[in-house]
DNA sequence: GTACAAGTGCTAAATTATTAGCAGTATTAA
DNA sequence: TTAATACTGCTAATAATTTAGCACTTGTAC
């Protein structure tokens, strides 16, 4: 049976998917580097292998060592990881997400990325229907 | 120590989570059905206890059960899960994040949803600066 | 080639999460 | 008020996750 991507992790996978993500590779000693509180060396390995067992990483050996990606494209995490944010906690509504995005970074939203936006949209509304 | 949300918690403590987050709040029986491959009614009774015990939930008694709710305000979790989400999939970007939200669901966006969009937009270009 | 450093694979132990089911308590309807 | 129903609290068993550490391999510098 198919699962959604996050949804089947225990803890610690989680966050160490999250640090491939966000990195888009890593090796067992960068993934340690960056969790908050972090398991022991051999306990990221093991976790790694599992993922990859689990058909969530694979990896290239480069030169002594493992580096891993995520097998499922980031494009297609980031999409799913979207959508389940959108439908829990913004009953499905795009134009509330949007604004809950904008919210997050009122401060230091500068014109460019202002205007970046504003061409999405505009975009969207000839695209959309 | 503080933590950010749903770091840690476990597998089936998020999937609850997630139902009352979306629910605002709920039931033991509400929460078992919203779960998709759910454990048992004595289960799910558990793990709200749990949780309530971990401080992410309060309950109030509602005829003669547990009505429960998340103590972080749901507007509170709404930007902590974008926060995540954009930082772990998007390198922090709002244009990029929203970028990805428009795509989600091009199809069926209707005028008055894209309306509403550059509403926003513009709102936040004037008040942005 | 030898020795050192830095990897990996694995297994078994410890911890944590998940579960079932019994005992008790409150609610409801007659 | 009584019986039936629908809850909750708890404890103990089971299952899954997470961990440490030893044995082995590979790359690197001399």
């Amino acid at each position: 049976m198919k699962r959604s991507e996050h949804v089947d992790l225990s803890r610690r996978e989680r966050q160490i998917m999250d640090v491939i993500y966000r990195k888009d590779s890593a090796t067992a000693a960068e993934v340690m580097d960056h969790i908050p509180d972090p398991p022991s060396y051999s306990a990221v390995r093991a976790l790694l292998r599992i993922l990859e067992d689990k058909g969530h990483l694979k990896h290239d050996k480069v030169g002594p060592r493992y580096v891993y990606k995520p097998t499922v494209s980031v494009a297609r995490a980031k999409t799913t990881a979207m959508r389940h944010v959108v439908s829990t906690f913004f009953d499905g509504s795009v134009s509330q997400a949007v604004a809950a995005l904008l919210d997050l970074q009122k401060r230091d939203l500068n014109e460019e990325e202002v205007d970046r936006l504003a061409e999405l949209i505009s975009q969207a509304k000839r695209e959309g229907r």
